[in-house]
DNA sequence: CTTATTGCAAATGCTTTGCAAGCAA
DNA sequence: TTGCTTGCAAAGCATTTGCAATAAG
């Protein structure tokens, strides 16, 4: 797990070294996405941003994650619908089993798998930055299964 | 792989079950999805379509694909930036490698992911419906990928 | 001081929707 | 004939951008 204090200092090294510069909506929009701890929309963080900042607006966090996805400290995703939801990078290499009934949400990961990767994509002629794998699928023990979703 | 005509009945099963009706515009743009065999937008499948019926907009071939959707014969997938993509489910397997530079995209399928997918469902006691795996890279014949990006 | 960043509003891009005319059943 | 579909244009969202004011280095 990585430590939010080393997400910053990658940020500020990239701001450093380019020029940028280092401003409390940044490093605001990064906590709130920090201690959300899960993806989230723009709307959601502009809300939790907004209880620092009052005056923040959509521009700013559109503008910060995009900041944040080119360092490489948070990822965007496209689930189905709607908006994009963003989410802190802990770690590269691991990938989800989400039960689609009750939301629960297992990380894993397999070196066999990722080994598998690598290959097919050299295969292709491809030289692999990142990758995203998200097995979906049902509790096989339904009563816990339903207990959870109804925690909800 | 599935036949078109499969498709086509499916499609028309679903039409005559829910009281909608048999299009030309339907059957031309599910035929040049086909036709196609790969992921496509909707301005390509537009510009495709429009070779067979000159008078036909954006807002049928939207409104047609969301009906394939709905019926399962078509899948709708939003990588990265711009236009979601549109495919006919050929089958539930394949997965894809993506060059986040040319945007270029491979299907593959690999039987041995597929069996260690299912193996660490199960050792998490999940039981698969489905699953997502998207590999992101760059071309490494960089000549190539820089010709297919500007070719866009 | 200089230049990146912000906040606002306007603009953009993709997708959906309302409506009158057209077409399938 | 009935009412689903179409094509157009307008509307709706999510995201991006231009610009003047502001703040960081």
């Amino acid at each position: 797990m990585v430590e939010l204090s080393a997400l910053q200092l990658t940020l500020q090294d990239h701001l450093k070294k380019n020029g940028l510069k280092k401003t409390r909506q940044r490093d605001v929009i990064l906590t709130t996405l920090w201690d959300a701890d899960k993806h989230i929309t723009i709307d959601e963080l502009l809300e939790l941003a907004q209880e620092q900042i009052p005056g923040i607006g959509y521009a700013t966090v559109y503008r910060s994650l995009k900041l944040f996805v080119r360092v490489g400290i948070v990822a965007e995703r496209r689930f189905g619908e709607g908006q994009t939801q963003y989410e802190i990078v802990h770690d590269e290499h691991h990938d989800h089993i989400i039960c689609t009934e009750c939301g629960h949400i297992i990380e894993f990961e397999d070196e066999l798998i990722e080994r598998r990767q690598n290959e097919i994509a050299i295969q292709y002629g491809i030289e692999i930055l990142s990758h995203r794998h998200e097995i979906f699928g049902r509790c096989l023990d339904i009563a816990k299964c339903e207990q959870l979703k109804s925690a909800k």
